[in-house]
DNA sequence: GTCTATATCTCGATAGAC
DNA sequence: GTCTATCGAGATATAGAC
């Protein structure tokens, strides 16, 4: 939850406290524009007018582009991995991934930009947090799974596959965030329309929660390809 | 499934012929380099390359870099729709969803690189693509969900909300070759796996036609937001 | 810390010879 | 249809005054 450049200690100045607040500002205003353009979509001249200061200052701030860029994806990766970080382990199975599920669809409505900005990163190929990924990112997952197949060996849940459940929830969830021009040319409507949000929710955890009760994740798909 | 500049009717010379298999390299050169790096991350010249024709010559077949990146798209498009267009109302629901479902899968390990492209213009807010999105695309889903909603009266699969059931397939079916740099940081794998693209389908099956089968649908999830 | 001015470079696109 | 050469726009980043 650590956000970088906004984390400050009870050390640091007023000087200091004013220089990170700066930054950050700068990182808010880069978000949503990266999030819409991409790295190369976007000029230092663009991010300078949005976060209200002059391209000379801003590279005063900042050293160069890619680190604005940068800057953006390693604070928004620790908001990330908190809410799966809290799936806790002596909750009930149901409830506890139930929560897990509403907070992210909670998240793709309150922050979709970020989502997207994740989105492009990783569909590029992660060429700028690759290296979080397979650490800090597999080993929270890895620990999540061990805690979802501990709840499946003890029967409070059906037999799944834990990584590919975490990957059907990212996926469902993640999909009204980063694909909301494509259901908002199809269906009309977007996350921010509350009823439908609420229509969204329902249908994930169904399909989730469906696939995780004890008597219809029993049997096995019909011929698996 | 028509390709755009490949569709050569039997009234084309052969030097017609020429032009439009030239073209048509061209834009599967670029397909993979934009789905990679996004319009304005590839170079008029990267693509040339990758086509193995000159700067100059590329120029003589498309008159921008932007007509090349709309013509990967609109080409993609159509190849895109077909599967969905192919859901048959004469056919068993569960049999038809679960062919749909194995068929996006096969396009999600074959074809990896469309699914990213058209993921990136997505997610950008469709510019290019927009108004395709609210046409073409709207139109057939709401005649798919027709069908779909017409199988939940009459009682052969649970009652569930068609589109949203459509997105849930959208979004797990692509996630897999969208994220694939996600999935290998944390599993290791990818659909290149035969066993873990075994491992996928079944998961992918099991959640989707979990929620289909008229006894466990008809619960309502707990609790929701 | 903030400004004006500018060096430097990349890139899209074209001109014109062949 | 393909090449060499190049124009011009726009971008990153810096220099140096204040």
């Amino acid at each position: 939850m650590v956000r970088n450049g906004s984390a400050a200690g009870p050390e640091t100045s007023r000087q200091q406290r004013r220089f990170l607040a700066r930054k950050s500002a700068i990182l808010d205003a880069a978000l949503s524009l990266f999030s819409q353009s991409g790295l190369r979509g976007v000029s230092a001249e663009q991010i300078a007018e949005a976060a209200d200061v002059s391209k000379t200052n801003l590279f005063y701030y900042f050293s160069s582009k890619e680190e604005i860029y940068v800057g953006v994806l390693k604070r928004l990766l620790s908001d990330w991995l908190a809410p799966l970080d809290a799936l806790d382990p002596q909750a009930d199975p149901i409830q506890a991934i139930g929560d897990y599920v509403r907070l992210k669809m909670e998240m793709s409505r309150a922050d979709p930009h970020s989502s997207r900005l994740f989105c492009l990163e990783i569909v590029q190929g992660a060429p700028m947090i690759g290296d979080e990924l397979r650490t800090s990112l597999k080993t929270l997952v890895d620990r999540k799974a061990a805690v979802i197949r501990r709840w499946s060996e003890d029967g409070k849940i059906a037999p799944v596959d834990p990584h590919h459940l975490i990957y059907a929830i990212w996926a469902m969830t993640q999909h009204y965030a980063d694909f909301s021009a494509q259901i908002a040319a199809v269906s009309g409507r977007t996350l921010d329309d509350e009823l439908f949000f609420r229509e969204a929710t329902e249908n994930v955890l169904r399909v989730i929660l469906g696939a995780l009760s004890t008597d219809a994740g029993a049997k096995s798909p019909q011929g698996a390809a």
